[in-house]
DNA sequence: GTCACCTGTCAGTCTCGTCTTACAGGTGAT
DNA sequence: ATCACCTGTAAGACGAGACTGACAGGTGAC
């Protein structure tokens, strides 16, 4: 997740994504891409690693006139970063990979 | 610096770190290499990088024997993730971007 | 001298992620 | 039919970053 977080134009998308939020507006995957400066393909794949790690949630919805309009909106979360919860993290996901290794390994 | 930690080899050192300071134990470089499986130029590049971001500190000593060995150890640091702070910090850093196009322009 | 340690850096490779271009499909308005 | 919108995906260019191997230099022990 730290990895999705780790890019400054995911960092734009999470913040344009946010004052929305905050103004009451919606905007959808082509008007995002239109304020951000992005490529539509471009934003896409963005917007997919940031679903995949669960900081943002797309709907696909027909608007008025019937055209298909995808919107996202921000997931709430909140993560403290310091020594010492990564150091825990590292260490649980070195176990959760032995076990992997253990339980079902080839061999 | 969400760059630096966007990375899982960075993630381990800085797990390693932790651990071994806990452990009231210093590691050098070369040892530190061994221990996590990396080759040396390779964790060199790691530890510069999480130095630039400012998570770690090294410095050169001498050990007993006359050999150079070059600790690190890791800085404190804490910080608070969460859509609200990223919204801040992607704004401030917009405000200081146009704030240096419009001062010290080249033309 | 040779070996076993250490630091530090450079040149090159190779993979991964980013980004653009282009396509195929759907709707309503003119 | 053509235009202006929208979604969604695939192919390829491109560059940054990760990673390896080799090198130069220093120390103490045998």
């Amino acid at each position: 997740m730290l990895g999705a977080v780790g890019h400054a134009q995911r960092l734009r998308i999470i913040a344009e994504l946010y004052t929305s939020a905050r103004d009451g507006s919606r905007a959808h995957v082509s008007e995002l891409a239109r304020r951000l400066g992005l490529s539509r393909p471009l934003l896409y794949m963005h917007l997919e690693r940031l679903e995949a790690a669960g900081l943002v949630a797309g709907h696909l919805e027909l608007s008025e006139d019937g055209k298909a309009m995808k919107y996202f909106e921000l997931m709430p979360f909140a993560l403290t970063l310091d020594a010492e919860t990564i150091a825990e993290t590292v260490a649980r996901d070195a176990e959760s990979a032995t076990d992997a290794n253990t339980k079902g390994g080839i061999g």
